[in-house]
DNA sequence: TCCATTCTGGATAATATTGTCCAGAACTAA
DNA sequence: TTAGTTCTGGACAATATTATCCAGAATGGA
């Protein structure tokens, strides 16, 4: 055999995810990519092979994580409505700042709209899980009587899709963790309404 | 005096405001620019100093004008309920793909967050005239009795605000304007809940 | 006409960025 | 110990990008 990786693939990884969610993908420069990774130039291309492909793997790991973690929160709460308020204010939980580093996800809906057929791709894979997760909730928070017949799933989950985009941009924008507190409750009246 | 300008400047920015939606800062290529511009180096460089300057003043010209528009919505509407949703569905109104394009405040918000001063100044001196705009409409429709007195018109404008975010994303990720229209609708349910 | 200025188009410079290559040290298992 | 691999670090090449400069044609007023 011979000798191992040394440095943690992972951790590394998660530097860049950092980095890309901060400045997305063109203004990033592999120098200071580099440098936050903790890695030189050699084993970021051997291991990589290069930036976008670095980029991509980013990118998938990202949205598998975000994804699996807010698809566990609606799966753990004490009821499905719970859990879909869990998921909004998730994002206000983290102290002041936490998210002002951005999401990968809508960064790369920014830069690359619809026409970037492998980014597209990776996002749209997991984000439709993060639908159906909705759609789920939704549907059995309705049995459940939590919210009323009026609400239409597909409208409803479209809605928190668009609600949690507008969040983290409120985040990055540097809205305070209680006014995301406060937009994600106003979004919640919605579903709640009676009428 | 002495040969005038020949290009239509406000025609040049106009494409220069489009490219930026479509591409954000970094991404964009001066050769680009000066192709959709339809105009010289020499001219760019003379009117408007760089990259950069040219930016910013795409920029200050596109928030300005954005905001402008639905502040006129806000006041033109036949109520101030009715100009808030009709601030929302503007943007389902245009034709498929028409906000695809993108919108430059996210963009500005997505690339820089918060970290360029002069970004931000810009971005930030038009988009409080919007939030006031919100908070009067918000505070009429409460008078007149449109919108519940459990409306908190701080949490109901960011809430709003985050609306307009989380529309613009979606557009840009491919949402058709029926889509855009559903999630308006929906968002106007969190107001209009007697709750 | 002539001057001041703008235009196009291309050459060129200056810099940034991405990616490749190499040398020598370091490490692990056979 | 040795073979195979990874590491650092820097040199280097190949592009891309931003910006400056120049020549010559075009324009409109003095």
């Amino acid at each position: 055999m011979a000798r191992p990786k040394e440095f943690d693939q992972d951790e590394a990884l998660r530097q860049a995810v950092r980095l890309f969610c901060q400045r997305g993908y063109a203004a990033t420069a592999t120098d200071e990519l580099m440098r936050v990774m903790g890695i030189s130039r050699q084993s970021m291309y051997d291991t990589f092979g290069g930036k976008r492909q670095l980029y991509l793997e980013a990118f998938r790991r990202y949205v598998k994580e975000s994804v699996g973690e807010q698809i566990e929160l609606l799966e753990k709460a004490s009821s499905p409505l719970a859990g879909i308020e869990g998921v909004l204010l998730a994002l206000s939980m983290k102290p002041d700042g936490e998210w002002a580093t951005g999401c990968m996800g809508v960064n790369a809906i920014c830069e690359f709209g619809v026409s970037d057929a492998e980014v597209n791709g990776l996002g749209g894979a997991e984000g439709s899980k993060l639908v159906a997760a909705f759609e789920q909730a939704l549907r059995a928070a309705k049995a459940k009587g939590e919210i009323g017949k009026s609400v239409e799933v597909r409208a409803a989950t479209d809605f928190l899709m668009a609600t949690l985009s507008g969040l983290k941009v409120a985040a990055k924008a540097g809205a305070a963790k209680k006014t995301l507190k406060g937009i994600a409750l106003f979004a919640m009246r919605s579903l709640t309404s009676p009428e």
